[in-house]
DNA sequence: GATAAACATGAATACTGATTCATGTTTCAT
DNA sequence: ATGAAACATGAATCAGTATTCATGTTTATC
């Protein structure tokens, strides 16, 4: 039995990636579900089972498009750092002031995040899931944040500083006000978020000299 | 045999408290190997067996101190809310200033997160684990946060602005820089990061007009 | 120094859930 | 039309591990 023939069948592609537009769409399928069942109850608590019976496919379509639960969790932190980095600059692109380009692209992460919540909360479980996705994913984000601080600070359009922790701990309000929409619920409009957070940015919260 | 006898024995302690100085020394074994265990591998990585055998007690053992591995968690994210709001308070004692209350309170708060590296973390995965419990840890230290805010706002020392969303966003700054000593092991001291850090909160990075 | 409660043990239980596999079905190039 | 590759199925496997339990040992009280 098993008339296996042929020794090298090439069954092995890495990552699996469909060859037909059938397996495309049960990719999509299956990454999408996942999306939303890992950032709705957590990684552990999210079977294979109930990710591909959201999908709408068997258990075992699951595992031939990805090699294990880790991995379709890693793709989406990829997904989910290619996608914000991608919205911020557009929503950044084109202006010159860095003060105004703060405040457009904190309002579109915040808009970004709160369109995805589950992709929010997936990043934040990566740190435990996956560190090396979840380092990768805020080094990203941190390098191309100091970068145009230190050129803003270059062309005077911002006070002097430690661009690198500076970008942290602006990276860190962003993020706190994310968790507000996201987690907390908040009801403030992202517009008043960002005002509150723009005004300290800029002035900070020393009263002005009388 | 089993001559069991007695119908009501008193075993239900519902928290199950130990009686005696040795049980005592016992759940606290196995609460300092849980936080250290959970910190550095993670929730559902860290298995009893592994808790206990690092604890130096049967496995069994430790179902005499905590109904469930989640009751140990929980417990750990208590402790961590406790102290760390405990240690800011104590940091920023008898500091009539805001801003220099501020300061002093994100340096002990740093301090305390590079000396508590597995309880930073702990904290982090509650949202997945116990979201009851990352929550009241984050309204307890926003509550506090704002009110401080508040009032020194009414004294003058501060300019106006929304407390509430204030309060989250150098929140948020604090949780980033915690996060860069325990998960991105920066080299910068910790005097250093507070400095950056405190003069974009007094003076934002808008330049000095000229 | 005896008795009961408290504490400790670690093997056995019980269950969950990721992964595999033998067996179909669909797609597509020829 | 037809054979091979791609895709799909879902039951079976397999391993890990939280929790329980029957059985000892220690502690403290009388």
């Amino acid at each position: 039995m098993t008339s296996a023939g042929h020794a090298e069948a090439p069954q092995r592609t890495p990552g699996n990636q469909p060859k037909t537009a059938r397996g495309e769409a049960t990719r999509k399928a299956i990454l999408s579900a996942a999306e939303r069942v890992i950032g709705a109850k957590g990684y552990n608590e999210a079977s294979i089972g109930y990710i591909t019976s959201e999908a709408g496919v068997a258990q075992g379509t699951f595992y031939i498009y990805f090699k294990t639960k880790e991995e379709v969790f890693s793709e989406l932190v990829l997904e989910m750092g290619r996608l914000v980095r991608h919205t911020i600059a557009e929503s950044t692109q084109g202006i010159q002031n860095r003060l105004e380009a703060e405040k457009a692209g904190l309002t579109a992460f915040l808009e970004f995040v709160r369109a995805h919540p589950d992709l929010y909360r997936i990043v934040q479980e990566a740190l435990f899931v996956d560190p090396g996705a979840y380092r990768e994913y805020y080094t990203a984000f941190e390098d191309g944040y100091r970068a145009g601080l230190s050129s803003a600070q270059e062309a005077g359009q911002i006070s002097p500083g430690d661009a690198e922790t500076r970008a942290w701990a602006l990276m860190g309000i962003a993020r706190a006000l994310g968790e507000q929409l996201v987690v907390f619920d908040t009801k403030k409009p992202i517009s008043e978020l960002v005002e509150t957070a723009y005004d300290l940015i800029a002035n900070g919260i020393k009263p002005a000299e009388s």
